[in-house]
DNA sequence: TGGACATGTGACCTTTTGGTCACCTATCCT
DNA sequence: AGGATAGGTGACCAAAAGGTCACATGTCCA
């Protein structure tokens, strides 16, 4: 599997998706403070936080019998620059053609 | 499943990535002629183009007994527009903060 | 008309995924 | 020391995903 495999993978599962977002809005939680905001038990976050850290998302520390969570948006910007922004370039002369059939209007 | 949702668990496959470049170097192709691209059955290819389809990315058109397969960019835009893009913002201040460090270098 | 061609459906199979649990280890703190 | 707390492992299970096949329908064209 390739790096942008695991990074597409990684993003297709809703809840992956959620706890990246808890991790943007503060980083460096715990496995036990994530499982809060979740419902599910502890075993089923560590697994998505396992996907995670395989795809480069989340990197993790560990501070005594912590361990924090950290997210890391570089391989989100790598899919975006490789993949994504080629279907996300607008097509300008299709708008101008628009607006040139609008202004036709009376 | 919400709409996003359809459209990440879309793209998290090669294969359909792969169609979807293949359709967005040409459009309109046969689900025939996009088999002879993959090494798969032609079964396996129309499940793939169906998620596809249930997602948006692909708008398929009847002509007599072919079945023309046309791109659709404007989900990949809006999960742009709504999730990644956020994740993708230069954080313009650490690099300035980079820049500085390595300024201090002889 | 009838054979070749393009596509569709449902059954079926295997592997992966998402989730839980019992049990274990390491660390903290009184 | 020893209980409470934070995390880790492996087995296990159900459901979903990825793929193939036999068979069926509709369309083209000589």
């Amino acid at each position: 599997m390739t790096d942008d495999d695991r990074v597409f993978k990684a993003l297709a599962d809703p809840t992956r998706r959620f706890l990246l977002d808890l991790l943007f809005a503060r980083d460096g939680r715990t496995l036990t403070e994530l499982e809060s905001e979740l419902d599910m038990t502890r075993f089923g976050v560590m697994k998505h936080l396992r996907v995670l850290e395989e795809a480069g998302l989340v990197v993790p520390r560990k501070s005594g019998r912590e361990k924090l969570h950290f997210l890391n948006p570089v391989p989100i910007r790598l899919i975006h620059d490789r993949w994504i922004d080629k279907y996300t370039e607008r097509h300008v002369s299709a708008l101008v053609t628009l607006k040139a059939d609008l202004e036709k209007e009376p």
